[in-house]
RNA sequence: GGCGGUAUAGCUCAGUUGGUUAGAGCAGCGGAAUCAUAAUCCGCGUGUCCGGGGUUCAAGUCCCUGUACCGCCA
């Protein structure tokens, strides 16, 4: 690779194991990140894009015990199938790791003596509500009962949501648990670690600030946590579950917390390091440290996080803590890229209901790249944004299949009945071909500043209306009209207008990567090679080169299908 | 309740450090063209920039305040 240009690290925030993300997820970060990627690979840098699954904690236990499987078994399942669904959305991860991996393990442990040593974690008792019949400790969240302020029945530990009034699990009168039912609980004490997060507060306000050029969203979310009341907050890093990490001291089992493992918010972030070695562990790689030990070769990369908002805390405040606090040369993250939410026709993606659409529903209806360009072309990046059924049709109809698609269309059919199937030779560059060429120049410079910065709408629009450039071009330039008179210039033009199809297709393909692989292969064009220079690029196909007309790009969506969908997916999935 | 975000054309959104007649896409209307997936291209917007104060020579852009919607609260 070009050994001059900074390599970027990008890591998307991994996805909970406990079933098929949806659209709203997938925007929200792995999207993204994969534009990202793809654009930074085209454009020559070194990239290692890491995503993987995060498996362990309470609720993949209740799924697993749904689907009545040992939830090691059910969470290889689920790994399998979202890492085919990431495959499906044409996600480019370098690898696709696990959090449960023995990398992880290994390295979370670690992180966990680091931190011990450096005096940042402390033994907390407490009391914690214990359910018999479930035989464990039940989080807040799992225990209902009565309102103690306003009587509902349905409150839940951490919050009534009738009254929204904050509580403590103790408070709830009839206290059950959501697991079983069962109200046969007791107070019993447990002890647990804390990460002393207050300790960090200063070094991690002083860096946070030093951040000027992060989006406003994962800079305000991070000082909010950082000054809102007391200020940063310990946080407890361990559970009474079984499935985890376990907590260990010196490859020893911790004297008082046997049977107990690190909460799943500790072991997850450190899983973007872990990954790196189970890449080279899978034989992808040869050197995970060159990415992430600043002592060996890391200082000079440049590392990029993705997420949505709610992931924000745990990127700015807990993972860097870690990091920090372990008094070892690890890459931090120089950038953190965070999305607002998606919601979906007026309300909420909904994973418990199965409102929305889900990634594997997505692909059953339509290829990839119509969700991909739709989704990155109305990321929310300022604000939450919608999905709506209409302005998908209309989005993708107009973009994909009347704008890029047509095009590739009317100028190779418009070639083949009257030069044939083969690059026209002839002519010289028009006048209209030279203002084509020079507002390329401007536009693919614009898209370009637009990707570095990570500005995944505007960098969508920017694309789009060097699409529109093309139609403008043949507009203008008419050689169907000119081919009656001026074969010549008809010629001249054609060529022209056949180049800007490998020209879009590698400029594109960060947004549609299939389709433009599809228009690569129909033009039989080799080179994908960013273009650097817009003149040479729309010369790389000469005179005499044989293409084919590709079938439809990108057939529309039509009134019904659109209806049928949204009648669909509105419904409960089962 | 606390904190944060957002409120700009019918719809979705841009509007940099305050500075000429507030922009784009979609939809709509009119026209051109006929190579193409009835696709394309051109033209057309008198918008209380959420309300009310204020700072300033000048505010969508800063300050205060009110309202609405959304989110977070370990």
């Amino acid at each position: 690779m070009s050994g001059d240009k900074p390599r970027i690290l990008i890591t998307s925030a991994i996805p909970y194991i406990n079933g098929i993300k949806h659209l709203g997820n997938l925007v929200g970060s792995q999207l993204p990140a994969d534009l990202y990627a793809r654009y930074m690979r085209g454009r020559g840098h070194e990239v290692l894009f890491l995503c993987a699954t995060d498996e362990h904690g309470t609720p993949a236990e209740l799924a697993a015990a749904k689907a009545g499987k040992p939830v090691a078994e059910y969470c290889a399942e689920m790994w399998a199938v979202q890492d085919e669904l990431g495959r499906g959305f044409g996600l480019s991860f370098d690898h696709f790791g696990r959090s449960s991996s023995s990398q992880n393990k290994a390295l979370t442990q670690h992180f966990a003596d680091r931190l011990d040593q450096a005096g940042l974690i402390r033994e907390v008792s407490q009391t914690q509500m214990y359910s018999k019949a479930d035989g464990r400790f039940l989080p807040d969240r799992y225990i209902e009962g009565t309102c103690p302020n306003c009587g509902f029945e349905d409150a839940r530990g951490d919050q009534c949501d009738n009254c929204t009034k904050q509580l403590d699990p103790v408070d709830l009168i009839n206290p059950r648990s959501t697991i079983s039912g069962s109200t046969d609980l007791e107070m019993r004490e447990t002890k647990h670690l804390f990460l002393r997060q207050s300790a960090m507060k200063d070094q991690l306000d002083a860096w946070i600030d030093s951040k000027t050029d992060w989006p406003v969203l994962t800079t305000s979310i991070a000082k909010k946590w950082l000054h809102d009341g007391d200020g940063l907050q310990d946080r407890g890093i361990t559970r009474d579950l079984d499935w985890g990490v376990p907590v260990a001291k010196g490859g020893a089992p911790w004297p008082g917390m046997e049977g107990k493992v690190f909460y799943v918010w500790f072991d997850a972030p450190i899983e973007y390091i872990a990954c790196a070695q189970e890449w080279v562990d899978a034989g992808k790689g040869a050197d995970w440290a060159r990415w992430w030990r600043t002592d060996k070769g890391a200082q000079d990369v440049r590392y990029v996080q993705f997420m949505g908002k709610d992931n924000v805390p745990f990127h700015t405040l807990s993972f860097p803590s870690t990091i920090l606090g372990s008094g070892e040369p690890w890459k931090l993250v120089d950038y953190i890229k965070s999305f607002n939410y998606l919601n979906y026709d007026g309300g909420q993606f909904s994973t418990s209901r199965g409102r929305g659409v889900f990634m594997d529903q997505a692909l059953e209806i339509l290829p990839a790249d119509y969700w991909r360009w739709w989704l990155l072309s109305n990321a929310p990046e300022s604000s939450d944004a919608e999905f709506t059924w209409e302005q998908f049709q209309a989005g993708v109809n107009k973009d994909l299949a009347d704008v890029l698609g047509n095009f590739v269309s009317r100028i190779t059919k418009f070639c083949r009945s009257k030069f044939g199937e083969a690059v026209p030779e002839g002519g010289a560059l028009t006048e209209a071909g030279a203002a084509l060429i020079a507002e390329l120049e401007t536009r693919v410079r614009a898209y370009e500043s637009h990707m570095d910065a990570m500005d995944v709408r505007k960098s969508a629009a920017e694309l789009r209306a060097i699409w529109v450039a093309g139609n403008e071009f043949l507009q203008s330039a008419a050689p169907w009209s000119s081919f009656k008179t001026d074969p010549e210039t008809a010629a001249a033009d054609t060529r022209l207008a056949l180049n800007l199809i490998p020209f879009y297709a590698v400029l594109s393909a960060p947004f549609i990567p299939n389709t433009s692989q599809r228009m690569l292969e129909a033009m039989g064009a080799e080179n994908t090679v960013w273009p650097d220079g817009v003149s040479e690029a729309l010369h790389a196909l000469p005179a005499g080169h044989a293409f084919t007309v590709p079938e439809v790009l990108f057939a529309k969506i039509t009134d019904d299908e659109r209806d049928a969908w949204a009648e669909r997916f509105a419904g409960v999935r089962d």
